[in-house]
DNA sequence: GACAAAAAGGGGGTATACTGATGAAATAGT
DNA sequence: ACTATTTCATCAGTATACCCCCTTTTTGTC
């Protein structure tokens, strides 16, 4: 860190030249495509990770699912709880730790889970589609080495996959 | 749409192949980074946004705000409420437009945007820190081109810059 | 076995981000 | 000039995402 001496900054950086500026409006664009590709469903994009998550390992408890999911442990609740109130969703007590609550996708939030991975998709492609397929992957991979890096910098620390 | 079957899919794509996952938790780590950054100015990444929006275009009314900032027309109004709640930030009824609500920084609230440029600055390169420069270069050029192309599809559609 | 430390979950609180409906003011079309 | 539409703003409601503090339960240590 080099002194920084408090003169008139005055550059006036456009918001286009800040990496947070252009990663959250990524976050939104992509948030719009997939609730537009997906509407039919009526499930967003973090009830979408956590259904992968669970239909990857059933049965998780929430931190887990939060691990698993990239997603706070706190949030984790939130959606779980509105999963299961639209029947997506089973939650009960674990035996061996009674600290726990696990989940597991009912019947009906299984079919959803595994239907939608075509609307997923197809946000996917919706989103990447401006990009040459050479650019997608290199993008991917970019995006991957900086999550990677500074995954302990969130709340939500992701297990490696 | 084609008739799709209900066959097991079963792929079980990792979410780290899927765009909207890394997107994700790029924003959470930013945020993140930010507002460790910016700890002792108790200013989020949006606020900062309009924030710097009021330093390019003083009196400027919410929903030039939001084209400039990149956020949602409804957004904006409980962020300057915020704002001018901290006195950072002056609303007044346009006289032109009657309909128009402007606003302008405060004196604090100029200062505090201006000193809050380095802090800024320090969060960006902390976040793009584990990449060498040309691939940072290379990112940024990447997600430049697809938040232009995809513009559109937020409901926060930006203006160019 | 007793006790401190750690872990899981919950509750309350704040901020972002969007939808839909409503109202008020300005503009366009006739 | 008068309607019809558009535009700006607000409000209520939902979902994500995080904070801090607290209780309960498990684990580690003596």
């Amino acid at each position: 860190m080099t002194a920084l001496t408090t003169t008139t900054v005055g550059s006036l950086t456009s918001l286009w030249d800040r990496p947070g500026y252009l990663i959250r409006r990524l976050h939104q664009i992509h948030v719009a495509i997939f609730l537009e590709e997906c509407a039919e469903y009526g499930i967003t994009p973090v009830q979408y990770a956590v259904m992968t998550a669970l239909l990857n390992r059933p049965g998780a408890d929430q931190v887990t699912i939060a691990r698993d999911a990239g997603i706070d442990r706190t949030n984790v609740a939130d959606v779980l709880a509105r999963l299961e109130q639209r029947g997506l969703v089973k939650r009960k007590q674990s035996d061996k730790d009674r600290r726990m609550r696990t989940a597991v996708l009912t019947t009906k939030g299984e079919t959803i889970a595994r239907e939608m991975e075509h609307a997923s998709l197809r946000a996917q492609d919706k989103l990447m589609a401006p990009l040459p397929k050479s650019k997608q992957d290199h993008l991917m991979t970019l995006m991957t080495e900086l999550v990677e890096a500074n995954n302990e910098f969130s709340r939500a620390p992701a297990a490696e996959k």
